[in-house]
DNA sequence: TCTGGGGTCCTAGGACCC
DNA sequence: TCTGGGGTCCTAGGACCC
């Protein structure tokens, strides 16, 4: 049998029913229970609620006619925001090479850890007995000697799992998979290979790339065939940043004026320019999503000579581009507005001797005058009084 | 059965430059 | 005056993920 180069050093770590998770975790009459996060739709649901037939992204309606005794319960968005972040210390007291997927998931490589820390299935039990100590939820963890088997795994594994994929038997594993276990196929994709008799991992291994590429385009057909046969080079990366921050708001089926339109938009803009603010990121493009009564979608984008972070200079483009989609909105009935601001850079942080008074507001003008002179009109967007002979420190758009 | 909010990546055409 | 090929950036849409 051949041997693939490498050792199983891979872990992904992803938490079970996340928002679910944490609601039983704080409130016991739950537990044992089915409980469904999120009223409109289902945002996560227990392992009880699933046994039932509901699913994440179902619609309520649907989701309480399978499971009628579900207990609903309102997302708490800061609870599992928090937890998250506790779920993330385990992990990066486990190894510093972590990277992050979502909320609820992440890779990590303990390959160097062996001396000190056992086996990574030694490592990945201790991982879960400590998230469950320290945060109070259960965990599943897949161990590969590839990001895409450690993740197929801890699908496989789930809920509250662990499950090694050895290097001398990962075929044996993954070829009789459906095909949906394969990262990046979703319902179009699925159907598509459905449709040429293709329902195990096997059955697209068995397909020449190039015949993957005509059925799914380059990218996808490509990505496909390395997948199908266990080829993942991809390492571990540490520090990924985000590369846009958007936010969204379903507006329901009625008519809505200009008026209130604006008003949802400026909202967006605030929501999305403290936080690119909050987190020192200034973007270039603003895009303006919308989605209609019959379900189609639009975007509209423009692209800015110089990032921002500040809420005017986003609103405006957003009131541009929302002009630009009038006739459409016309045409159609509006059901959702989002923003969304792209092609971040980093906040630039100029740290200027210029002792102060802090009781002188006089003296923050001609200081913040100081770095508009040095720097351009535009370039201040907030100073931070640090104190008499600490100076001034202000966060910059990049030039 | 029509439903949220947060993201990522890819594709294709057009503009523009060399 | 007409014509090649290559590259980058922008815009809009689509698929996918949690």
């Amino acid at each position: 049998m051949f041997v693939p180069i490498g050792e199983a050093n891979i872990l992904h770590a992803d938490l079970d029913a996340f928002y679910a998770s944490v609601e039983q975790r704080d409130d016991p009459r739950l537990r044992g229970r089915p409980v469904i996060v999120g009223a409109g739709v289902v945002l996560a649901c227990s392992y009880e609620a699933k046994a039932y037939g509901v699913r994440t992204a179902m619609n309520g309606g649907q989701a309480f006619r399978r499971c009628p005794q579900a207990i609903v319960v309102q997302p708490r968005m800061s609870a599992y925001s928090e937890a998250s972040k506790a779920v993330f210390k385990v992990f990066e007291n486990t190894t510093p090479l972590v990277e992050g997927l979502s909320i609820d998931e992440a890779f990590l490589d303990v390959g160097g850890l062996r001396k000190i820390a056992g086996t990574p299935v030694d490592i990945a039990r201790r991982l879960r007995s400590e998230v469950l100590a320290q945060v109070g939820l259960p965990i599943t963890v897949g161990v590969a000697r590839t990001k895409f088997l450690a993740k197929v795994a801890s699908g496989v594994a789930k809920p509250d799992g662990l499950l090694l994929v050895p290097p001398d038997e990962e075929l044996e594993f993954l070829h009789p998979l459906a095909v949906e276990r394969l990262w990046g196929v979703g319902e179009v994709t699925a159907e598509k290979l459905r449709n040429r008799g293709l329902t195990k991992v096997g059955d697209v291994a068995m397909l020449p790339e190039a015949a993957l590429v005509a059925m799914l385009g380059r990218a996808s057909g490509r990505h496909l065939h390395a997948l199908a046969h266990n080829r993942d080079p991809r390492p571990i990366e540490v520090g990924k940043r985000r590369r846009s921050i958007g936010s969204q708001r379903a507006l329901g089926r009625s008519p809505k004026s200009p008026e209130t339109l604006d008003a949802v938009l400026a909202g967006l803009v605030d929501r999305v320019t403290r936080r690119m603010r909050s987190a020192g990121r200034a973007g270039r493009t603003v895009t303006l999503r919308l989605r209609f009564d019959d379900f189609t979608r639009a975007t509209r984008s423009h692209t800015l000579p110089q990032a921002t972070g500040q809420t005017r200079a986003v609103l405006i483009t957003a009131r541009a581009l929302m002009a630009a989609a009038r006739p459409l909105i016309e045409k159609q009935g509006i059901t959702m507005v989002g923003i969304s601001v792209g092609n971040l850079e980093n906040e630039q942080t100029v740290q200027l001797a210029l002792p102060f008074d802090k009781a002188a507001n006089d003296e923050l003008d001609s200081a913040l005058d100081h770095v508009r002179d040095k720097f351009g009109t535009n370039a201040v967007t907030r100073g931070i009084l640090l104190g008499r002979d600490q100076g001034l420190t202000v966060p910059m758009l990049p030039d």
